[in-house]
RNA sequence: GCCCGGGUGGUGAAAUUGGUAGACACGCAGGACUUAAAAUCCUGUGGAUAGUAAUAUCUGUGCGGGUUCGACUCCCGCCCCGGGCACCA
């Protein structure tokens, strides 16, 4: 007897677990003539909550696609690992002084057994761990390459391209020509030096200039200071002036720090991204990120009576040198150079004070701020050098020291900004286009449009030709050069904290000097306690004998996007230990065909891996210029809270439809007390001590919870547990579910209700091969024509869907498809083992058991998905909708080859078109083969 | 404010990309089996009107207009929801 019950679901799947770990169905080999396929999933942060039913929606999704993949003839990567250093550890050691590295292997081996739980097809034996020493090895390794390299941008025409090179060829070039024509990228350099200079510099002084070219480097930087998490954030985790992790608040600072110079790689980073098959929100924020802007860069020079002052310009950047002409004033941002040397006598009091408040407003505050407006004279003039008009100089903190030249040439007419600072200090307002849309008074206002005016040779002219126009107008002048900006900063890469990568940096007279390679991995020293130091020193600090033949180490760690910046290679190779992937391993794999994880990603990892990858390409250690070829962003699925109101002040509680009569506190109830949205009072008062002696005003006899859709979180208590739906389920019914559910990038709430409809196709399912009785038995008949198109149409459609990545509708065709042979009591072997293939990759357990029983003894993986076969799709005739003036209103057959004129003559002679025409002749007949028969009358 | 998505039954959603809107599933209603319930199976199910009925007609994809023989799909204007960015010159 083998119904498909709960203890059969339970024996199968258990048996099937055991089977493909012992026979190592999974395991993929580098060595193989078949053509690879690599999907790769976002490697999760195994946090002490375990997962959720959400976490799998991805992996399912991968899942189907590898196996599908397998079926189809590629040889599958499918890996999984663990993103693994991480705050929570490291805040939950600092609680408890349980080691980070203890609770994380915990919380590894529950989210494994939950994963293997849902019959994935990793290969296991691949699984990385972040805070592995033998893969960190590779961590600081790659740092290491970046550490001993510069961004040369010579020899390309186009002076953003270039490319990562040892920074052996940059001292070679600085011993023979001192940093003279050179095209680097690199921190605008104070000084220009002569080959004998530099040979002069001492050592402390050159690596002061080298590290202003490497592509990992130390320097001052401003930096999102999170004292209540007690380390820096990069500007990607921090959201509205407070962190995103616990939302403390942030502050800026000024600190030494490791940088990544991933600015060098902008463009590289922008134009990739037409090479690469994302989506679209995705590559919009990168982009936005990246924040590419085309304009001029140009010198206003200072009018001053103080003749020694007549070197001084103010240096401004705009995108609009059109508008040069509309200049009335200019202004400086509070931090800017220029502001001590060029405010006058009288002003200076006034700008003092201001400089002083805006640079002590935290960013918070200027954030909140954002629609005041502030700003003081300096009391300086500069010279338009277009017009020769005299533009006064202010200061404002509405011009970010940060972007450009942290100055801008005001022209009111043609930015709000500047409109709106004009009006509220009074300054006058010269318009220099005209237009329809070009007034910025009126509500249609666009600042690109309309034809200049006031604006000498560019009058008349279109905004885009002006600015060419202008443009080359500057360089002639020589009073500036055409410059790309790009909004997106270095990114910070170094942290405060204990339970990351350590560097593979020590110092030696105060120079960062790289550890042998033959030293690595520089691994984590055993402290006493996880916190910073008493003298605010980093937990590393801590550390006794640590340190590197006498000098002592960084004691920052990497920050947590290190490790997840290289990941996907090492899946590749990953046990190789002379080589963070091995040549050949790579040439075989290359890069990752699908990409599945979330979109919060978008502008930190995602980009942070493209820029490694690029790197990394560079110096001739990897093949690929783009990681991922392909990105789908999975949904989230959010969680359902039940609400309980509580009458302030009392321990009742009021039902959800007499809530508004009170005042009321909704309070999070724990929805497994929750029957639909009645309450288990009984179980409520159980639930926690302080509820024991609630009182209820009921409706109907019952207490009916409110509900909320929010994020499935412990807190909310509203959290569902993939383990319990799979005990009562299976596994396949809950993949084939969480597909069922709706596309795959749309984030729902999560409901079980429709979830009996899933299992029911797969018992359906599985009872068509078993008779009356539950004993297997499929019949050796030759199939009809009738079943052949039943089977043919589902491959077709299904094979079609996985493809599409639209995997809810080919649940519903699998279940069509069953539905029919139900109807036909079709239990034919020569229907149903290419059904069973097809299906497998959704209910891989189901598959399995249903391909033994039917005689095979090799992995259903090592199947091929069965071709679908046109010719028994063809109809020989169609049933045409008829339809008159856009409505149907008749039904006929006409062979699929029958020409027009003949379905035309025969629909126009039909008994319902001379009903609805009245004998007259219809203005119009338009036939369209395979589709529809339309009657214009 | 700017840039992306998206609005279809009681619910989750389909629609071969301009060709019979609502497939498939949940829920609901009715029926069969059963002493009864659960489970299972069958039937119906966007709305309105007419009819004992089979059925027929109208209406219907956020709102208003347009293109078309034909619009959920394309174009213009508006409303609402979700996501991202937010002084970037």
């Amino acid at each position: 007897m083998a119904d498909y019950s709960k203890e059969e679901i339970k024996r199968i799947e258990g048996k099937w677990r055991t089977i493909w770990d012992q026979r190592g169905d999974y395991r993929v080999s580098n060595d193989s003539p078949k053509p690879k396929y690599y999907v790769l999933d976002m490697f999760p942060y195994p946090s002490g909550a375990g997962l959720h039913v959400g976490h799998p929606l991805g992996y399912i999704a991968s899942d189907i696609v590898s196996r599908y993949k397998r079926l189809k003839g590629f040889n599958v990567l499918h890996p999984m690992g663990f993103d693994a250093f991480g705050l929570p550890a490291e805040q939950y050691a600092i609680q408890t002084g349980q080691h980070p590295r203890v609770t994380t292997e915990k919380n590894i081996s529950t989210y494994r057994s939950q994963l293997s739980n849902l019959g994935f097809s990793y290969d296991w034996s691949r699984k990385v761990d972040t805070s592995d020493p033998s893969y960190y090895k590779w961590t600081q390794w790659i740092f290491m390459q970046l550490f001993n390299s510069w961004y040369n941008r010579a020899g390309v025409s186009d002076l953003n391209h270039g490319k990562a090179e040892p920074i052996a060829t940059l001292i070679a070039h600085f011993e023979k020509h001192g940093n003279q024509g050179i095209q680097a990228y690199c921190d605008e350099p104070a000084v220009v030096f002569s080959a004998k200079e530099w040979q002069s510099f001492t050592a402390v002084q050159r690596e002061d200039i080298l590290q202003r070219y490497r592509i990992a480097y130390l320097a001052e930087t401003m930096v999102n200071w999170c004292a209540a998490l007690g380390t820096v954030l990069s500007n990607d985790e921090v959201k509205d002036g407070v962190s995103e992790r616990g939302g403390y608040p942030v502050e800026r600072l000024k600190m030494l720090q490791w940088n990544m110079r991933i600015s060098a790689y902008a463009e590289r980073l922008l134009s990739g991204l037409d090479t690469i098959d994302w989506p679209e929100p995705v590559r919009e924020m990168q982009k936005n990120w990246i924040g590419k802007s085309v304009g001029c860069e140009l010198d206003f020079p200072l009018l001053t009576e103080n003749a020694s002052d007549d070197q001084l310009a103010v240096r401004v950047f705009t995108t609009r040198i059109d508008t040069i002409y509309g200049v009335t004033f200019m202004v400086i941002a509070p931090e800017h150079e220029l502001v001590e040397k060029i405010t006058t006598k009288d002003q200076r009091a006034a700008v003092t004070s201001y400089v002083e408040i805006a640079k002590n407003r935290s960013e918070r505050e200027r954030m909140s701020e954002v629609k005041r407006i502030s700003g003081v004279f300096t009391g300086a003039y500069v010279k338009n050098p277009f017009n020769g008009e005299k533009v006064p100089v202010w200061v404002a903190d509405y011009v970010l020291a940060g972007y450009g030249t942290g100055a801008v040439m005001a022209v009111p007419c043609s930015d709000t900004r500047d409109y709106a600072f004009a009006k509220h200090f009074d300054l006058p307002v010269i318009p220099v286009l005209e237009g329809p849309h070009a007034d910025i008074t009126k509500e249609n206002f666009e600042p690109k449009s309309g034809k200049m005016i006031n604006s000498d040779f560019l009058n008349g002219l279109l905004w885009n030709d002006a600015i060419e126009k202008a443009a080359e107008r500057v360089e002639t002048m020589k009073i500036g050069v055409r410059r790309v900006n790009y909004r997106m900063r270095d990114a910070i890469f170094g942290r405060q904290r204990y339970w990351g990568e350590p560097f593979p940096v020590y110092f030696k007279d105060g120079i960062p000097t790289l550890v042998n390679e033959s030293d690595l991995p520089v691994t984590l020293p055993e402290i006493d306690a996880y916190k910073p130091t008493e003298t605010g020193e980093p937990p590393l600090g801590r550390a006794k004998d640590w340190n590197y033949n006498g000098y002592t180490y960084e004691l920052t760690t990497m920050p947590g996007w290190a490790g997840s910046s290289w990941y996907w290679f090492r899946y590749m190779d990953p046990q190789n230990d002379k080589e963070f992937c091995g040549k050949s391993a790579q040439k075989y794999w290359r890069d990752v065909d699908l990409y599945i994880g979330g979109s919060e990603h978008a502008t930190g990892h995602l980009l942070y891996s493209r820029f490694w990858c690029k790197a990394l390409k560079d110096l001739g250690y990897v093949d690929a210029e783009e990681p991922f070829l392909k990105l789908i962003n999975q949904g989230h699925i959010q969680g359902v809270s039940k609400l309980a109101y509580r009458i302030n002040g009392t321990n009742t509680f009021v039902s959800y439809n007499l809530r508004k009569e009170y005042e009321v506190t909704p309070i999070h109830v724990d929805i497994s007390i929750v029957n639909g949205d009645v309450l288990d009072i009984e179980r409520f008062k159980a639930w926690r001590d302080d509820l024991r002696d609630s009182e209820f005003k009921l409706e109907a006899g019952q207490y009916i919870c409110g509900s909320e859709v929010e994020k499935m979180s412990k807190r909310y208590y509203n959290v569902v547990n993939p383990d319990d739906i799979v005990s009562s389920y299976g596994a396949d019914t809950l993949r084939m579910y969480e597909m069922f559910l709706g596309p795959l990038e749309i984030s729902k709430p999560w409901n079980t209700h429709g979830i009996d409809g899933v299992y029911k196709f797969l018992r359906r399912f599985w009872n068509l091969f078993h008779d009356a009785q539950g004993v297997f038995r499929v019949s050796e008949e030759m199939a009809t024509q009738q079943e052949l198109k039943v089977l043919h149409k589902t491959l077709k459609k299904v094979a079609h869907d996985i493809e599409q990545f639209s995997f809810n509708t080919s649940v519903s065709e699998f279940m069509i498809c069953s539905n029919e042979l139900n109807s036909m009591k079709c239990n034919k072997r020569v229907i149903l083992e290419p059904l069973v293939i097809a299906l497998a990759p959704f209910a891989p357990h189901l598959g399995e058991e249903l391909w033994q029983l039917l005689g095979h003894t090799t992995p259903l993986l090592d199947a091929t998905f069965p071709i679908y076969d046109e010719s028994y799709l063809k109809e020989n005739a169609f049933e045409y909708p008829i339809s008159i003036n856009g409505k149907v209103r008749a039904k006929m057959n006409f062979a699929l080859d029958m020409p027009r004129e003949d379905i035309e003559k025969v629909v126009l002679a039909s008994e319902a078109v001379q009903k609805w025409t009245e004998g007259k002749a219809p203005k119009k007949i338009i036939v369209v083969p395979g589709r529809i028969v339309n009657v214009v009358i």
